[in-house]
DNA sequence: TAAATAATAACAAACGTTTGCGATAAATTT
DNA sequence: AAATTTATCGCAAACGTTTGTTATTATTTA
């Protein structure tokens, strides 16, 4: 069965397909009475505007891009939700590709996103140094491009992220705040901008603080390896009786390790980490946290993506605020 | 600055549309010569086909809808993460869609899907009993529906969904296996048809094989409900020696009580869940599970997809098995 | 009553493609 | 040399909308 148009509605009626067109948007031109025939057999037919052909006309597309690394993962999925969430309230459907980490497979993502003239697009880098002609292009072409999360350095284009640096400095804080001696301290890849503002903020203030307290600052790439590094430091003659964990996967691999030592949390050993919250529940004690919410960069995101589409060019970089989310493992 | 459209190409080159058009395409009428100096252009100029007219002309739309109750949700991110995979790989795109369990939203997507002309749509039920009319008039309109994880019962539409019988009866097994006196099952919404069938061919299972287990079958909707009943139970004369979690929601809960109650796994208290791995995962000892991967459904539904497009209508009731996954919790 | 105005609806062009068909010139065959 | 084939390319219609302009009435005004 064909799809219904208003042409098709057109010859039912005996009408122009411009009369009925303007009926289905209730035009003043059109009588009420035409209006009431047009609307009836519309809704009959079940009619439905052909997108395409509204784009192809207006030049616009009510299509938003999203790139992300990997849409199963707990931080880009909420940022998604987000998003998605605010797009159809203002009557944008999303268009969502995943990198995979790869900046070759970000390229054709772009691409798709460019013959299907999507009227904006939210992208997280592939890694961190990268060529940006692409996001030149698109940004001379105005289609406004929003990076979240892994952003580029250039300060040419709309940037929404973290405030890592605060992140760093709260969790530092709380270690003070607990009295820790020495603590062990595991951050992510160190070739993300991520890791570097976390960890450097961390440390100052550290520094500054609380100068005697003893860090150990070692970098894990997976929940493996945060395993291992703290069962080899926790062996040691001088225990530590904190444990910092910049991320989802670094906490969980500490926590394997904590429950397969049986040490007690917080007594033996105080627990902090970065998280957007979900892993810090899973256990008891609940893990304290600086929050970094994927979900609230979404929105934020979304915000400076219309802020961009109406005044031209803002040129910004935002970042939504960190705060402590107090568990029982400190 | 405007896009580039096979018109301006033409001019540029003092040559038709149509030519530019077969030359881009590589139609043996274009001459060699010709091709090349429209291809020089096309690139430097980068000229990217508009999807929206092409599809308008053609008909056909080379994008997929996605109906989830949520996207940020370990078991859908993973299923839509192997749609987008397979999709790219075959030149579709994505429009994923989340309906938050409300039908009423259900509805407003498919709304949007239609608009786009969407080639297929892979839908996930936002409850149980729901009218199907929507998905009937899509049947007609010839526009491919397979649902997954929530189906309907109609035997007209394409389904793809765990093996949740296989799933019940698998843990069923292990548990006798483990030569268990007393256990506490705890299952999900009993309003899904998810639940019911774990429950009844556990229960099955269970009640022909070691009719004298005593088995104690508990509904909770939440993590902190299953946290509950868990104590609630584990504080009775008789303690029960395994537990069964049909849901991560559910052992997330049931670990949480554990961890409070300070209960050693396997010892104490066995336990298995019905999961795609990522939770069990997260302790020590590894939770064993009965896998059931968002990212393999994923995989059947695309091939269903695909299949219902060439032959016209398949229609289906597919199944991806369940296995055993040995973690340390028995 | 004639003229002007308001109300209603139709015409037609445009958005960027694809593609069947026709046109032209060159190359080949008789 | 005339006739036919082959190689290239252009014309024009169509896909389903939106919208500026024009045409037709009906209504009001002078």
């Amino acid at each position: 069965m064909t799809n219904t148009t208003l042409k098709l509605l057109a010859q039912q009626l005996q009408l122009s397909i411009s009369t009925v067109s303007r009926a289905l948007k209730d035009h003043p031109d059109i009588s009420a009475k035409t209006k009431a025939k047009v609307n009836a057999l519309a809704q009959s037919m079940d009619y439905e505007p052909n997108a395409y052909a509204i784009q192809l006309r207006m030049q616009s597309s009510k299509i938003f891009g999203v790139i992300v690394p990997a849409i199963s993962n707990l931080f880009y999925d909420s940022f998604i939700a987000a998003v998605e969430e605010e797009s159809r309230r203002n009557g944008y459907a999303l268009m969502i590709l995943q990198s995979s980490h790869n900046p070759e497979n970000e390229l054709n993502n772009l691409k798709i996103f460019r013959q299907n003239r999507v009227s904006g697009v939210f992208a997280c880098l592939s890694t961190s140094a990268e060529n940006l002609d692409v996001y030149h292009k698109m940004n001379e072409r105005e289609i406004p491009v929003v990076f979240f999360d892994i952003v580029p350095k250039d300060n040419t284009f709309t940037k929404v992220r973290m405030a890592d640096e605060r992140c760093g400095v709260i969790a530092a804080e709380n270690i003070i705040k607990r009295n820790a001696k020495k603590v062990l301290a595991i951050f992510g890849d160190p070739g993300l901008s991520i890791s570097q503002n976390r960890k450097i903020s961390f440390q100052n203030f550290m520094h500054n603080f609380s100068p005697k307290t003893h860090v150990n600052y070692i970098n894990a790439n997976s929940s493996n390896e945060a395993e291992e590094i703290f069962k080899k430091h926790y062996s040691k003659a001088v225990k530590f009786d904190t444990v910092f964990c910049m991320t989802d996967e670094i906490l969980i691999g500490v926590m394997k390790a904590i429950q397969a030592l049986q040490i007690k949390v917080p007594a033996e050993v105080g627990v902090i980490s970065i998280s957007n919250g979900f892993i810090p529940n899973l256990y008891h004690p609940v893990i304290s946290y600086v929050e970094t919410s994927g979900f609230q960069l979404g929105k934020l995101a979304f915000v400076q993506m219309m802020a961009n589409m109406q005044t031209g060019k803002t040129v910004n970089e935002l970042t939504v605020d960190a705060t402590f989310i107090e568990g029982g493992s400190m």
